[in-house]
DNA sequence: GTCTATAACACGATAGAC
DNA sequence: GTCTATCGTGTTATAGAC
């Protein structure tokens, strides 16, 4: 919620609690019990009192194992990605079409979302600053990005997609920042089962493939360049490293 | 914050307390105070009890001139409009090019933004929930966002833009949709004096531009009709008319 | 009917004892 | 690692003043 009052003191504490395999237990619990909440009252209805005494533990307890409401959610997309790699590898060895397996990797991940809608939504909220740990820009989610953004890589290598040999480094990232944009609008999705989000997906690609083709062309140099200019900015969103504040 | 306990008890009251003159002296005053503390603290520190104490009232007061604090920060929002209406007409007048004049309204757009820059990334965020009365989407904010399209609209007309008649009718709409990607851009941009995002917008039609022109050749019919649908699919976020609930 | 104030509520978050 | 007690905040109920 209070999204200008920033954790600093604690650091973002690495991996909380990987210690005994008690902690790993309680932090598991309060996690179900968190997602339970989330699913029958909703994100903004369930409070941390009724999490904490759904799992059985104190509400301090409760942020001794999570620095706050949101990074609940952050646990179940971590958990996402894990999915999405494997998933994407049968597809990469299935087709050599890059639409198929770009849109194959999307509506699979839109699938894992859709279980739990409303927790995703949260989630988009925090991306829109970028210096919120949440946000897919923050320097600590660069793990979960690259993961991600190699992913979107793997697909593209060894496809059928015909683009400028200038363009295709700066792909993956381009495309995961596609990615982010339909996850936004994915989010604002209003209609039933969210079938505009895969309906745009579809046609944006089939719109954006052959304007990659004429990348290709020879007279197409001026073009490209601008492309990867469009590239850099967009990126300049991403936080690569904790930004040195100064110390105390 | 609780972006998920909505207020239906009050029915958003269509014109609170314009009646006396006294009222509308005491609103403003809350106002000001408002936007001093959220210059002076940033919007997430500046609490409403500051604010009430600031401008002399009780926080009840506050509460009863606006719904919220997000509907302080909307006030703003809404008179700024009002000024880029009159610098359109007159940019219009000075040069038929399209770039100019879009580029010109969104200069200007983001020089006023950036005098509140923390405000509007509140905003913002806001603008993620569709449903919220101070989304850009919302069916409040119809009026705003109709004004602010048919600025574009008249934009538009009368330039030096070539495209295709079949997409001209769409073209106010997708050029808003496009400034509110820029202005979500400009909220998450870090460079300094979001130099980035005014290099972006200035990329990006130079890229746009170009496209515009394609849609003239005769073989562009089907691509057309793709950017159309893709325009429907957009439009989908806006929520037309308030959604009626059951009545109590 | 129009405006204002006081007090209280609910929730996210924290401090500090054990 | 866990709990209890408490804080700070946005927001509301409600009573009363003009």
């Amino acid at each position: 919620m209070n999204m200008f009052k920033f954790r600093v003191q604690k650091p973002m504490p690495p991996e909380i609690a990987q210690k005994t395999s008690k902690a790993q237990k309680t932090r598991e619990i309060i996690l179900k019990a968190a997602l339970e909440q989330f699913g029958k009252k909703g994100y903004g209805r369930a409070t941390m009192r009724d999490i904490a005494r759904e799992a059985g533990v104190s509400v301090g307890n409760a942020y001794y194992y999570f620095q706050s409401k949101e990074e609940m959610i952050l646990e179940v997309f971590v958990r996402s990605q894990r999915d999405a790699e494997i998933r994407n590898q049968e597809t990469c060895r299935r087709t050599r079409s890059f639409k198929a397996r770009f849109l194959d990797l999307q509506f699979h991940r839109l699938d894992l979302l859709s279980e739990q809608r409303e927790l995703f939504v949260v989630l988009t909220q925090a991306g829109i600053h970028p210096d919120h740990p949440l946000s897919p820009f923050s320097a600590e989610m660069a793990s979960l990005r690259n993961d991600a953004t190699a992913l979107i890589g793997d697909a593209v290598e060894g496809s059928d997609l015909k683009v400028s040999s200038s363009l295709r480094p700066y792909l993956p990232r381009l495309l995961w920042l596609f990615n982010l944009a339909i996850i936004l609008f994915w989010s604002l999705d209003g209609s039933a089962e969210q079938k505009n989000t895969r309906r745009l997906l579809e046609l944006s690609l089939s719109l954006m493939i052959p304007l990659f083709g004429l990348t290709l062309l020879p007279l197409a140099g001026m073009f490209n360049r601008m492309v990867i200019e469009l590239h850099d900015l967009l990126s300049s969103m991403i936080r690569e490293k904790p930004t040195p504040t100064h110390s105390p």
